[in-house]
DNA sequence: CGGCAAATATACCAATCGGTATTAAAAGTG
DNA sequence: CACTTTTAATACCGATTGGTATATTTGCCG
């Protein structure tokens, strides 16, 4: 690993909750500096511009979730142990979520969804296909396998899934009251276990 | 109403969908200037500062949603009917809403949440309150009249509510597709009648 | 350890930022 | 219509913005 490739890691390190919290237009090159305690000459000698290092700081915080995500259920797991991960994993994890600024997805889509199009918009974008589109695999790979009510809508139940877990990281996050993520949480695995298990 | 209240009221009305747009810190004294054809002097005799104008611009934008959704159902319907009410009213007004920038409370409660305390923080801490309250006040007089189930919990579906609503715009805003947001109504919907309504 | 390349710091740029006096125009009033 | 007050436009301020060219330092390798 050579310095550059380690200053450039570090920088993204250093700056990922920056822009996780203050946003991409609210977040100042000396606030870059500053969370790393370098100059604006490594900074630009490792980033094109603001908007990459924001890119990758973004692509750094969407780790840190889906990672744990996946970290949260073996991959052989059935469908129903795949889904109560989702909530499982948000209840583990947002306290530490909260001290990096919330949800990399919401904030940043929230910031990019009225701006012309880039690469961080396109990025969000993709993100939220992906997941949905895993949802949906899970889903009806619980159904093939008869774990999951066969019924049961797939598309809408990774919607709904997805609206409640952003629904209540923006409640907890904007009252400074967890227990609205947790509520909601409880609701979800209960709606797991009564409308989609069999 | 003099001169300057209409100027005043002219600003709000013509920078309320920019500020909702592009958020407090992505938006310029010249984008304000631009959307108003007025001069920073006019926008500087009638307003302290910025962060002025975004308040009541934000206020303005929340008037949008809370009117809406305060006619969408009269004061004495019954519990079902005022809940109901909700996602009726966000299934007639989104085309609007996105047009507008999407819901203000979304946009702005992310923007502010990470931020020091501020007038708008608290504006929307406070709304988000006051809705939360609102909703649990319904759900408990629908409780008291024998219209909703009793043993429900009041606090938990308000929150519930407001996170699908929310995470239901989110969604819909950000990946461009209207049908995200109606799933998660019509999943709403049929909550209250199942999980709610006796 | 010397020398070269890679990486970082420094110094600087024009443009734009939010904000303010001051000046000019318009509105209200007798 | 004239006069006064209110309201908006102009011109300007220092500070900060994102970005760059250049100088200096650092790390690496023979």
């Amino acid at each position: 690993m050579s310095k550059a490739e380690r200053t450039r890691q570090f920088i993204i390190e250093q700056t990922a909750p920056v822009f996780n919290k203050q946003g991409y237009a609210g977040t100042s090159l000396n606030d870059l500096t500053a969370a790393t305690g370098l100059t604006k000459g490594a900074i630009y000698g490792n980033f094109e511009n603001k908007e990459e290092v924001a890119l990758a700081a973004f692509e750094h915080n969407l780790a840190f979730v889906f990672n744990g995500l996946r970290a949260s259920a073996p991959k052989t797991a059935p469908a129903r142990e795949k889904l109560l991960a989702v909530p499982r994993f948000y209840r583990q994890v947002y306290a530490e979520l909260q001290a990096r600024g919330g949800c990399p997805i919401l904030n940043t889509a929230v910031e990019v969804d009225d701006a012309p199009a880039s690469p961080l918009r396109r990025r969000v974008q993709e993100t939220l296909r992906g997941w949905h589109g895993n949802l949906v695999h899970v889903i009806e790979a619980g159904q093939q396998a008869g774990d999951l009510k066969p019924e049961a809508d797939a598309t809408r139940y990774a919607t709904v899934l997805m609206a409640l877990i952003e629904g209540g990281v923006l409640l907890a996050k904007a009252t400074e009251n967890p227990q609205a993520l947790y509520t909601v949480l409880d609701h979800l695995e209960q709606l797991i276990e009564t409308e989609l298990v069999a």
